[in-house]
DNA sequence: CTGCTCGTGAGAATGATTGTCATGACGCTC
DNA sequence: GAGCGTCATGACAATCATTCTCACGAGCAG
């Protein structure tokens, strides 16, 4: 019975620290194949399978973010917070921000309450269009 | 060039009458999956694809509400608030409570434009335990 | 250095979802 | 009620993301 932290046992391979390091140049959620592909045009020779252990990893240990797309593909990012926090995303070019909001959080539970529910959780993510994509006169739709 | 309302194009089948009905004697959200095999454990003689197809085209016209799981299969479910409104879902039993909160869209919304981002959109699902299942002895983490 | 184990890689396997296409069912017209 | 154009259906193949398998190679402790 190994309690808690098994961020020891972890070996530090080659791959693992490409896969970090190309993380960490991207700005926008990207699928897992977007960053193999991003690895290989960079000269990186990991496997597909490694970069998705490897992101599954990392994200179990809060050290990335994942956000499950409309298709249900799961996109992944290296975030500036690295606690709870959500996710304003535009929805044509992918910029995002990072934000928190201490009062939704307060009132989402409060409702759950209401409703007796307890040990609550949530996904909470924003899309819209950022400053750069506002509809004006280019509609892509 | 057909432009919008194309809904009373769409012919009244058997299929599609018997996977409302199913629909709509189920509380809690499930899968195509799950659909197909209750409709065949109910006699119903409807293809898979057709299930799916159908969950499609009446969760496209807001007759249906999709929700996509965290492993990425999408979970459909006939709610009674045919307008936007959110759901608590037990992550036990699956019991689903329909909630409407308008300070956290607005909230949001507010936060969305201090960013600069518009025509905004946003996915809010609340999980927790429901009373019959809340932790006072077996915690699960 | 030596060995034990975990991580890796290539491809197969899985599982949900979508595409294909011939046949059947709707709803309309006469 | 029969005929007809069209959309919907069903069986199965195809696709796509993700996971599994398993032999081999690379970390790291002794």
């Amino acid at each position: 019975m190994t309690v808690g932290d098994n961020s020891g046992m972890q070996r530090n391979t080659r791959q693992r620290a490409a896969i970090l390091e190309t993380l960490s140049r991207q700005d926008d959620f990207r699928s897992a194949q977007q960053i193999h592909e991003q690895m290989k045009a960079d000269g990186e020779t990991v496997g597909l399978a490694t970069v998705y252990r490897n992101l599954q990893v990392l994200s179990r240990s809060d050290r990335l973010d994942v956000l499950v797309a409309g298709d249900g593909e799961a996109l992944y990012r290296q975030c500036e917070d690295t606690g709870h926090h959500h996710h304003l995303v535009c929805r044509e070019c992918g910029r995002t921000v990072e934000f928190l909001a201490p009062k939704l959080e307060n009132a989402m539970t409060a409702i759950a309450h209401e409703h007796g529910f307890t040990d609550v959780d949530h996904t909470l993510e924003v899309f819209g269009l950022c400053s750069d994509h506002a509809e004006g006169g280019v509609e892509t739709r």
